[in-house]
RNA sequence: GCUGCCGUAGCUCAGUGGUAGAGCGCACCCUUGGUAAGGGUGAGGCCGGGAGUUCAAUUCUCCUCGGCAGCACCA
């Protein structure tokens, strides 16, 4: 126990955050701070900062500092709330079933997580009788209490309580580091702090998600644990919000919309494969075709390379050995047999791969002929198909698939040209983010991992121009130390949607390892051979996952140059049908997408449809127009009609749906 | 791949130890209606697949496949 001795004779200076001194008994707590300052204070007070550091309210200050109390109230608060709130959790688990074991509860985004240890795991059903413990425990209102505890001390209590997992987390906590215990009641859990003053502050905005299994430690090797998600607010309305955040972006999800705006589907007997439907097939090919666009003006030539290649390419390339298990391989044989158990490979026959990447292709390309100083860069771009055998678990609509095709590309330059190459790769990436509407992203600079390939001089230089790069671009950056490719570093582009999560798109990343591997070279200056540098790039990533991200960012009203119908021209009644024809007819003609709606429905009936079918206009034709040459506009996401002669508006609609380059 | 939950009509979902229901959609008929659902009639299901328990299984149990959430993975 830590010892707390008030030294009468010993007073401190403490500073106020308006600059305020005022004198203090050394030992003071923050609380009594809080106290001496107001009664209303300290009721609303949940922690204190003390030079920079957040305390408990109920730790003695022994000397000199700044402080600043922290109110429940307060923005940054929230990550105490949701702190004290796992704690609650775990006390709710271990109260309602004897025997789990605690591990770890950190707060995460929105929210915070318990990870436990029980035979049994829980199930959503638990949930509502945790909570109600939870409830409970929090109106007990039992002060937080921190205690030191010696280390070999904590590890026998763990120990002897079954709690096996804390008592590892103890043992591998460095041999300095003081191990601090939190009190709340009868019962405790070990960790680092600090906490607001008792449960009672958590308040009752919070709320238990779901329950998933998680690897101990993170290591799909170790045990599975059950995690309980909860998340934990400063209101009830806060809370409610949130709810309805959630509520909102399920209503985005790309999977439902996709059914819903019969865009693709998938089905089991090709897992991981989409099935694109007529409409989802033309956003696609608008989209790929805006890329084409922007690639070829960009200086990029377009190639296309086998889909199978033999196993030798790939354990040349390094694939084989590294990536062997996530690659589709096929026997090179006629098999015989007709069912499975019948097929017989023939013995010793080769082995084919489907691509799992386009690079080791690109190279082949690079390699045929001989190559000078003076064809660099050559950048060579394919919207090629690869496979590659993701985890059944990992699959997720369009996001995550196992056959997909990427704005690939690969650019051959020599060392001197990574600077102006990077540069050159960062103003696309930006120029497109900003046509597709994605004006909210950040970038990551990944470094030198632990293990790679290429001398320290080598990866010096490579961090070096692609920073540069970075700079020269006025990006801001987070750098990710360590987490480059073995084979060179990267940067990482990730979008952030309307409802802001996070996705990685776009990438550039240098490759010193292929052209090596494949001994790629040309002839420099010098008259001698050299090894050329590679760039590996992507603007969009997969145009599936890309598409996905799309749909839920914009809730499937996209783009007009990208939806699938540009727009309905929906007769009021059948005398108008012909003029309705015609004037589909008329604008097909300028390459816009347009459909009739000639059913034998009512106006009202078709205006809904196609507006929950997210059609940007509406074309609606009555007698009225039709005598006058005219038609009545309605747009998307708007109750107003507008009137237009039929030139003006097939003018208007082209224009509206012109693509962004 | 791991843990948990789920699998009933084209879609969204209800339901029961005695072989099944709704709404939407679809087909046909009536209706020709002026800016977010007009009315009627009808068709449509091996209740994911296999095995077991039972007189009887869509329902209970086990296995398997698939979906979902999370974890792990993501060249």
């Amino acid at each position: 126990m830590e010892a707390i001795k008030k030294d009468k004779n010993q007073q401190i200076n403490i500073t106020l955050p308006d600059g305020a001194v005022r004198e203090y008994t050394a030992g003071t707590t923050g609380m009594e701070i809080a106290e001496s300052i107001s009664k209303s204070l300290a009721k609303a007070c949940a922690m204190i900062e003390v030079d920079g550091h957040y305390r408990d309210l109920s730790r003695p200050i022994e000397k000199d500092a700044s402080i600043r109390l922290i109110k429940r109230d307060d923005k940054e608060s929230l990550e105490f709330i949701r702190h004290d709130c796992a704690h609650v959790l775990a006390e709710a688990v271990q109260e309602l079933y004897p025997g789990t074991q605690v591990t770890i509860g950190p707060n995460i985004e929105d929210g915070f997580f318990y990870d436990f240890a029980r035979n049994e795991p829980f199930t959503p059903e638990d949930l509502p009788k945790i909570e109600a413990k939870m409830k409970e425990i929090i109106a007990r209102g039992n002060p937080f209490v921190r205690e030191v505890w010696e280390r070999n001390d904590a590890i026998d209590y763990f120990r002897n309580k079954g709690e096996n997992y804390k008592a590892e987390i103890i043992e591998d906590l460095p041999e300095d580091q003081t191990i601090t215990i939190y009190r709340q009641g009868d019962w405790l859990d070990l960790c680092r702090g600090p906490h607001m003053p008792t449960t009672k502050n958590v308040g009752t905005a919070f709320k238990l998600m779901k329950v998933a299994g998680a690897y101990w430690r993170g290591d799909s090797n170790k045990a599975m644990l059950t995690r309980i998600y909860g998340t934990a607010w400063h209101t009830q309305a806060e809370l409610d919000e949130y709810l309805t955040r959630l509520e909102e972006a399920e209503k985005r999800d790309h999977r439902k919309l996709g059914k819903e705006m019969n865009l693709f589907h998938l089905q089991e007997e090709a897992q991981g494969s989409v099935f694109w439907h007529p409409k989802g097939y033309t956003i696609y090919n608008a989209l790929e075709q805006y890329v084409r666009r922007r690639l070829k003006d960009d200086g990029y030539q377009e190639v296309r390379t086998p889909q199978l290649m033999h196993s030798k390419f790939w354990k040349q390339s390094g694939h084989w050995q590294k990536y062997r298990g996530d690659m589709f391989v096929v026997p090179d044989c006629l098999q015989e047999g007709k069912d499975d158990e019948d097929v017989k490979i023939e013995k010793g026959a080769d082995w084919l791969a489907l691509k799992p990447m386009n690079c080791p292709a690109h190279v082949q390309i690079f390699n045929q002929g001989i190559k000078s100083y003076r064809d660099l860069p050559i950048r060579l771009s394919e919207f090629g198909c690869c496979h590659r055998n993701e985890a059944h678990g990992a699959l997720h609509g369009l996001l995550r698939l196992r056959q997909f095709v990427q704005d690939d590309a690969h650019i051959f330059c020599r060392e001197d040209q990574i600077l102006s190459e990077s540069i050159k790769f960062f103003t696309l990436v930006q120029a497109m983010y900003k046509d597709l509407g994605f004006n909210n992203y950040k970038i990551t600079f990944e470094t030198r991992p632990e293990m790679r390939v290429g001398s320290d001089e080598i990866w010096d230089k490579a961090e070096a121009a692609l920073e540069n790069a970075l700079k020269e671009m006025g990006f801001e950056y987070e750098v990710c130390e360590g987490d480059g490719a073995f084979y060179g570093p990267k940067v990482g582009f990730i979008i952030r949607d309307a409802i802001g999560r996070e996705w990685g798109c776009g990438t550039l990343q240098l490759d010193f390892n292929l052209p090596e591997r494949l001994d790629a070279n040309y002839i420099g200056e010098d008259g001698n051979r050299h090894r050329p540098v590679m760039l590996h790039r992507a603007a969009l990533g997969a145009l599936e996952r890309f598409i996905g991200i799309m749909i839920e960012n914009y809730a499937g009203k996209l783009p007009h140059w990208l939806a699938p119908v540009q727009c309905v021209v929906a007769p009021i009644t059948d005398e108008a049908s012909d003029y309705a024809t015609t004037i589909m007819e008329t604008l097909k003609n300028k390459s816009l997408r347009v459909e009739t709606d000639l059913r034998n429905e009512k106006i009202n009936y078709k205006i809904r449809e196609h507006s929950v079918a997210k059609v940007p206009y509406i074309f609606v034709v009555g007698k009225r127009e039709m005598e006058d040459g005219t038609i009545a506009i309605r747009k998307l996401g708007s109750q107003d009609q507008t009137i237009m002669s039929v030139e003006d508006a097939a003018a208007m609609l082209s224009e509206s749906c012109e693509a962004p380059y």
